[in-house]
DNA sequence: CAGTGGTCTAGACCACTTC
DNA sequence: AAGTGGTCTAGACCACTGC
């Protein structure tokens, strides 16, 4: 039974099965963001296993960004409500340096009938509605974003444009605390499009400009896909930041 | 001694030691990309520390991508000549999928004096050269980038414009290679500009396409910047990957 | 001072590769 | 069978936080 053509997993070591059990626990929101997860002893009493074998699959949970380990105080759920999450998933930066703090303007709240491919990325089923939401960012009074946004309608079932207007922080933080649902991960494609006569009038940009086109998909725990969004930034002052390692 | 302003590490665990340690071996080039370093068992005799301890250090390197691991065989130095490698800095795909091989095509191999800017990323002394050599990348016959690179003229003398287009691999397993420069990370900076006079003439495009402009910094061990990359690419059929952790 | 995560050790055993 | 990395354990001690 050793040779097959496709050697599946003969063995799953114990760390990986505890991190699995974890990582269930996050999903089924039996620790929320922010808060503490048991201490590494209790978890190893828990599941009958060491210290260093829990250690283990915290570990790597952490190096993942989903857990946050801080020494002396204990191990906490991963949440986009703290300062440093603010700009991780949002590579855009001044030319000049410094973060700049984005002002939201939302054009557009729609519920609506998705397109073939909009289903398709999100795993709809037949007939499932989608959110859609369209906004402008602006920096010291420039228009420097527009930004699409589709989002599932059962698991954001109950959100209204009021809502997000009211919201002081980043839509991430929103999502986490209104529908208990955290970004994990995402992937984006990037390319370079001439401004269309629509866009061109909400950057206060002529037709044609240069525009930088990133479409992201985000994922939560367990790689469910919940969320696509489609800006272009406008690059003449500020750029796209990428560490390749 | 205990509440200074500016906290410096009063700590130093052995294993980040070693992992220094490590470090200067490989900076040295007391092991060459590719081989293997010493197993873990002679590696804690020779630091007198048990093997938990050099496996720490070990584990941080390769998972920065200095050192990879094979269960049985080994530890080994990284490097460009592996197949999966090819990719590491290459993040733009055909819209369709699969990767592509692509052409190189000289336009240009000059030894110059830098400008202002490229004497200050690459930390250039004065009076230091740099090597620029301009591209174009083609793939199923069309144009899709043009690319300017710079090179500090010091660790890359002799280089020349035919052992270039001798080379069939990347150039990053080239500099290795011929040049015991390992390319450790980068960063890019990403913005959409219009295509001008000469790279339409390059791409075969009209003036003013949008166009992505990609600028890299390029480093080796211990965070030595030894490239500069401005490259531009067509992104009508193709886009640049990037994954968000 | 108690509780948390962080380091380090020594030893046993497992899984994979090579000869 | 020998050698490598990979897992797991048990225990000691260190560093940091908060009461």
């Amino acid at each position: 039974m050793s040779n097959t053509a496709f050697p599946v997993p003969s063995f799953s070591p114990l760390y990986e099965q505890i991190k699995a059990m974890l990582l269930t626990s996050l999903q089924t929101s039996e620790w929320l963001p922010g808060e503490a997860i048991p201490s590494e002893m209790e978890l190893a009493v828990r599941y009958a296993v060491s210290q260093g074998t829990v250690r283990k699959a915290i570990d790597e949970l952490a190096a993942e960004n989903l857990l946050v380990r801080r020494q002396g105080k204990g191990t906490f759920v991963a949440t986009h409500q703290e300062e440093d999450w603010q700009y991780r998933f949002l590579r855009l930066l001044p030319d000049s340096g410094e973060k700049f703090y984005l002002k939201n303007e939302f054009l557009a709240f729609e519920i609506i009938n998705p397109d073939a491919y909009i289903a398709k990325v999100l795993k709809l089923k037949a007939g499932d509605l989608v959110i859609r939401i369209d906004r402008v960012q602006t920096f010291a009074g420039k228009s420097i974003v527009f930004e699409e946004i589709w989002l599932p309608e059962t698991r954001f079932h109950g959100l209204t444009l009021e809502a997000l207007i009211a919201w002081p922080g980043p839509m991430y933080a929103f999502y986490e605390s209104h529908f208990a649902t955290h970004m994990v991960r995402a992937e984006e494609r990037i390319k370079a499009i001439p401004a269309d006569t629509q866009l061109a009038g909400y950057l206060h940009l002529p037709v044609g400009t240069a525009l930088l086109s990133v479409e992201r998909v985000a994922f939560t725990y367990g790689n469910k896909p919940v969320e696509i969004r489609h800006a272009r930034y406008d690059t003449s002052e500020q750029h796209y930041e990428n560490k390749l390692n």
